[in-house]
DNA sequence: AATACGTGGGG
DNA sequence: TCCCCAAGTAT
C-alpha cells in the first residue's frame, strides 16, 4: 500500500506538477537535469512559513541580483536586508547571508542531510528538502503539508504539535527510495492544491484510495491542533523626523537579535501591554502627534502605534539622518508608519 | 520544551 | 472583522 501510494502520487505529479521559478520539470528531471542547489536552498529558506505567492517575486529579484552563492556572499548586509524587507521573519535573511558566506568559503553546499543541517538557518525540514530535491538523496521531508497529508492518510487524530514525532514516523513509511526530490515536491503540490487545510478536494485526489480520513469522512477535520493562546494588545510610539535642508529621514538600525532584528526603522518607545512605556524622543523638538494610528499584527501580539512627526536640523540622540533613505527597505510595520507620515512632509 | 519570530491572503 | 494559516528555525 505504501509503495503504491508513492506511485500514484508521482504519476499525478508527472502530469500536474506546478511550474515554479526554482523548479525544473519532472520531465527534465527524468533526463538527469538537476536543479541548482543555490536556487533550491534560497527558495526553501524563503518558503519557511511563507506562501508561494509571496515568495515568487522575492525569489526572482534575489536570483537576478545575486545569481549564485558567491555573489550573495559578497553582498553588503544592508542590501540583503533591504531586498528581504516585507517578507518577514528577518532572522532568515541574517542567517541566509551567514550561510552563503560559509558555503562560498567551502566552495559549495554540503551534499548530505547531516552536512546541510549544520548550516545557519537550515533545520530538519530544509536539510531534508535540499538533500532530496537538489542532491537526489532519499530523506524524510516533513513540513506542514506533509503533516497534513499524512495525518489524513492514516486518520491520525492526535493534535499537533505533540503528534509531530508520530507523524514523522508515518511520513517515513510513505516515503519511497526512488525519485526523492519529485516525491517531496509532489507532497507539497498535493497539500497546496488538493489536500488543503480547508475544503480538501478529496473527489479529485490522486491518492483518494489510500486515504483513511477520506474513507471516514473526516479529512477536513485533520490534522487536529491544540488551541493557540490569544494575542495580547501592545502599544508604542514611533518618531518620524525629516531634515528640511536635505530631505534626510531619521532612521535607526534595530539590533540583530529580536523582533525585526537587523532592519531599519523609526526610533521610538518599547511596545508594551497597557501602553507605551516612558521614553525620550530621539531628538529635542516640537513633535506633532498624528490623528491616525498604525495597526499591525505580529505572530504573537497585536500592535497599535502612535506616530509623532517633526522637521528638524538637530543632531539626534537615537538613530541617524539618512539622506538617501528608501521606504522600500522598511519592514512592513514601519512602512505603514511611513505611509501615514510621508504626506505630512510633502513640502520638505 | 515552550516561546519568539512577520506578513498577506482567504474564509 | 477576526482568526487561521504558509515549504520552520533558533534558543
Amino acid at each position: 500500500m505504501c509503495e503504491s501510494f508513492a506511485e500514484d502520487l508521482l504519476a499525478w505529479y508527472d502530469r500536474h506538477a506546478r511550474e515554479l521559478p526554482w523548479r525544473i520539470s519532472p520531465a527534465d528531471h527524468a533526463k538527469g537535469l538537476r536543479p541548482d542547489p543555490y536556487r533550491i536552498w534560497l527558495s526553501e529558506v524563503m518558503l519557511q512559513q511563507t506562501t508561494v505567492a509571496a515568495v515568487k517575486d522575492y525569489f526572482n529579484r534575489f536570483t537576478t541580483r545575486w545569481p549564485d552563492v558567491a555573489a550573495l556572499a559578497a553582498a553588503p548586509d544592508a542590501e540583503v536586508m533591504a531586498e528581504w524587507a516585507g517578507l518577514g521573519y528577518y532572522a532568515r535573511a541574517r542567517n541566509l547571508l551567514a550561510c552563503a558566506r560559509v558555503v562560498a568559503d567551502a566552495g559549495g553546499f554540503p551534499q548530505t542531510e547531516a552536512g546541510l543541517l549544520t548550516l545557519p538557518g537550515v533545520g530538519p525540514y530544509t536539510a531534508a528538502a535540499i538533500a532530496s530535491i537538489a542532491f537526489a538523496t532519499p530523506a524524510v521531508v516533513v513540513d506542514g503539508n506533509v503533516e497534513r497529508v499524512t495525518s489524513r492518510i492514516f486518520a491520525m487524530g492526535d493534535p499537533l504539535p505533540a503528534a509531530r514525532p508520530k507523524l514523522r514516523e508515518l511520513a517515513a513509511q510513505l516515503s519511497p527510495q526512488k525519485r526523492p526530490g519529485d516525491y517531496a515536491q509532489a507532497m507539497m503540490d498535493l497539500g497546496a492544491t488538493i489536500c488543503t487545510p480547508r475544503n480538501p478536494a478529496c473527489t479529485i485526489c490522486p491518492v483518494f484510495a489510500h486515504c483513511e480520513a477520506r474513507r471516514l469522512g473526516i479529512a477536513a477535520d485533520l490534522p487536529r491542533k491544540t488551541p493557540k493562546a490569544a494575542k495580547p494588545e501592545r502599544a508604542g510610539v514611533v518618531y518620524i523626523a525629516r531634515r528640511p535642508s536635505d530631505g534626510a529621514w531619521l532612521i535607526e538600525t534595530r539590533p540583530d537579535k529580536g523582533l525585526l532584528g537587523g532592519m531599519p526603522g523609526f526610533p521610538g518607545s518599547d511596545w508594551a501591554v497597557g501602553g507605551a512605556p516612558a521614553h525620550e524622543p530621539p531628538l529635542a523638538a516640537d513633535w506633532l502627534t498624528l490623528n491616525g494610528e498604525v495597526r499591525h499584527t505580529f505572530t504573537h501580539f497585536h500592535l497599535t502605534l502612535q506616530i509623532r512627526i517633526t522637521r528638524s536640523e538637530a543632531e539626534p540622540q537615537q538613530g541617524a539622518w539618512r539622506p538617501a533613505f528608501s521606504p522600500a527597505a522598511l519592514p512592513t510595520v514601519m512602512r505603514k508608519a511611513w505611509d501615514l507620515a510621508a504626506p505630512q512632509f510633502h513640502d520638505v
